[in-house]
Order: C-alpha cells, then sequence, then structure tokens
DNA sequence: TGTAGTGTGTAGTATACGGTACACACTCAG
DNA sequence: CTGAGTGTGTACCGTATACTACACACTACA
C-alpha cells in the first residue's frame, strides 16, 4: 500500500474516535503545515523525511519501520549497521532474500538466545 | 577510511603496474568528467551516486557494498530486501548490531545450507 | 449569522545532489 | 621545443528534497 493512503487511513479511522485526530492537529502536534500533510495524505508530494515519518508514526502509534518501509525509505539507524560491517550484512541479507519469513525469524530467535 | 582518499590509494596503487589507471583515463571509462573525479578523491565534493561508485568500484577491482558503506550509502537492492519485510529485518538487524561477526557468518551458512 | 475549525489550492523557498564545461599549469617523451 | 597527457581551479547547471506561507471555500455549532 501506498504511503499517503494509509495516513489518511490511519488517521481518519483514528478520528471516528478521538476528534483531536483532524488532520490540521495532527499537523500542528506533528511539526508541519497543514497544507503539507494533506498533500502528503493524497499523495501529491512524495513522502516526506524520515525524522517526519518517525513523528506520525509516534503520533497516530504505527510501527515506525513499517511506515518507512511505504515510504521507500530504510530507518538510518539501520543502515549504519549494515554499513558498519558491509560485506557481512550484505552477504547475510542477500542470503535471507528468499527465506520464508519463519526461517529468518528462528535466526533471530537464535541470536537472541545469546548461544554465541 | 573515507571514500575519496581511498579511491585514490587503489587508483595510485594500481597506477604503478598499468599506467593506464591516470585519473583522466579512469574518469573516461567511468563515465565522469576529470575534474569532478579529482575533487572526489581529495574529498572537496561529496562522494558520487551509487551507480557512478559501482562504475568506481568495477574500474578498480574492489568491492561496491564496501566502497558504497565508505561513501555513508547502503545499496539498493539491500534496501530493498530490507523494505519487502521491514518489521523482519529491522528486528534481525537490530539483534545482530552488537553480534560477532563469527555468530553473524555462522547464521548466513546454516540459512544458505538450506535447514529451512 | 458569525466564528471556530475543517481540508485544500497555489506559490514560493532554501538546501543538497550529482554532476558538466573549460581553461590553466605542469611534465616528459620524441 | 612542442605537443600529448597529467591533475586541478573555477564557474555553472538542472533536478530533487523537504518544506513554509497564505488565502480560500466549506461546515457546523452557538
Amino acid at each position: 500500500m501506498a504511503f499517503g493512503g494509509h495516513i489518511r487511513e490511519v488517521r481518519e479511522r483514528r478520528r471516528r474516535e478521538v476528534p483531536a485526530f483532524s488532520l490540521r492537529q495532527v499537523a500542528g502536534r506533528v511539526g508541519i503545515e497543514p497544507a503539507y500533510l494533506s498533500k502528503i495524505e493524497r499523495e501529491l508530494t512524495p513522502p516526506p523525511s524520515e525524522r517526519t515519518i518517525r513523528r506520525l508514526a509516534k503520533e497516530l502509534d504505527e510501527d515506525a519501520d513499517v511506515l518507512l518501509a511505504m515510504a521507500g525509505k530504510v530507518s538510518q539507524d539501520l543502515q549504519e549497521i549494515v554499513m558498519r560491517r558491509p560485506k557481512l550484512f550484505a552477504d547475510l541479507l542477500r542470503q535471507l532474500r528468499e527465506a520464508p519469513d519463519h526461517a529468518v525469524l528462528r535466526v533471530a530467535r537464535e541470536i537472541r538466545d545469546g548461544d554465541w
């Protein structure tokens, strides 16, 4: 799904319960102009910066990494993890490209359980 | 190490054997202006685009992912892998941030040996 | 009926990105 | 001593990024 439309959906849904989720008020709390948020939601402009996406995520209680992905971006902190050991992580990610979710999850679990 | 200086070092080293690795000729084969490559190598300009970095990597027989990392970038194809399953890979990468190389390598090996 | 709040149209802006184009000074081989 | 090749200084360029600012029309409530 596209970024803007998703934001609009989530915001409107939230708004049905809490009127403070009007476009103007959300824009205000997020720190951008209402007109800009309007254009974002209708996809008349490309998705905003990572910084703004993070604030939107917080405001709307959505997962920042997922929103960033919808915006065609990858979180800066993840990029730094890869850049610190480029060969290592480049290989790993390409290995895992086609791997099913459960296999990747198992890997993550093994690591978390600290058997290294 | 910084991107530009590394490029200069590698190119000069190569040049000692093969004179075709002059700045001008490399720039020519890579498809950029010599003046631009000069500025890149002396870091008077930020590193070039991913596209140009890839060509430099090929030309100088260096690892593209490593060069990209030195340039503060992450390969577009890796970004797409993460963006397709953002939660999955965001979690995984953050798990692996502090993990020692050998642990990550083992994970990659397990996956490659296809036990999923 | 006015006024508070809503979303939107239009215009403009500062900064960064990713370079090109050309002239210059230097070196070194024939 | 010339001319082919070297690296570099300076100026400029189009496009994209990430927004702001303001005016407008509409709705609903008091």
